[in-house]
DNA sequence: TTGTAAATGAAAATGATTATCATCTAGCAG
DNA sequence: CTGCTAGATGATAATCATTTTCATTTACAA
């Protein structure tokens, strides 16, 4: 395990959850690469280390995680959510390959003005924001012209 | 049918679509409210004039609409989509209130630069973005405190 | 009016997600 | 270290959204 997944173990015992091994795996699984990874995938992913485990306690799990905001929702414009790990304190966005679907993220955006404006003009408590640009990356522009 | 509907019949027509009566009540259920609709609450409005419609018309007819880019998704953060009439040549964003569902359009919001910004840094061909935000409306602060 | 490609509706298939419940276990008290 | 208990798990089934299939119907151009 990780630092980041330690460190995630840590908060996870402060708030009274109890740390299992299926949690362990699950947290490594997403900490690991920087894909986004549907639920169906991480199932797979983690079932070669912890056969005997449930896709229900992966949903499970990435509903605490969630929950905690350790990890973050993508939309990919589509049907299926899948989730990142999400860097403490880093706010970011997703740049989504609509191709192979990489998602690169990034953090040059502020909304802040536009958040208060639109705060100003509607009367909203806004509280979030979601942004996603969906495009084609530079390698799949060259292998499908 | 009103006015923007009778647009759609005609830009319809012009692909080689043809305009049924299912499509016309479906566009009309869209076009009337400026709430977004899930395809079961439009399947559910659509009944009422049209009771032996199948909800598979419903979908079908949603995608060609997309498709045609004559409605647009809303993701609302959570499970499932709804959608909404975009009216054309306004590009518009989507403040979502998580209480009662409310969506208000906005297009005061210019992304060009980050997007140019975004592509140049990462090779990205961009073609869309996804910005939602997420609130209370005023009337949900002031009932539920 | 007629022919035909496109559209429809019913039913079933699929896929994602959630609920139920009996069993098991992490972590604490003793 | 050991036993207790709230919380966690896994199997199964249920639910819900969406898609596929296919025989029948229909809009609309010729």
């Amino acid at each position: 395990m990780n630092f980041t997944a330690k460190k995630i173990a840590v908060l996870l015992r402060q708030r009274g959850y109890k740390l299992t091994p299926q949690r362990r795996v699950i947290l490594d699984a997403i900490a690991d690469g920087h894909d986004h990874l549907t639920p169906a995938a991480i199932y797979e992913k983690v079932k070669r280390e912890h056969s005997n485990i449930g896709l229900v306690t992966i949903y499970r799990t990435i509903g605490l995680l969630t929950e905690l905001g350790l990890i973050c929702e993508v939309h990919s414009g589509g049907n299926c959510r899948s989730y990142l790990l999400r860097r403490p304190s880093e706010h970011h966005h997703h740049l989504i390959c609509s191709d192979c679907g990489t998602v690169v993220d990034f953090t040059s955006c502020d909304l802040s003005e536009v958040e208060q404006k639109l705060s100003d003009d509607t009367g909203f408590d806004i509280n979030g924001h979601l942004l996603e640009f969906l495009g084609r990356c530079r390698s799949c522009q060259t292998t499908t012209p």
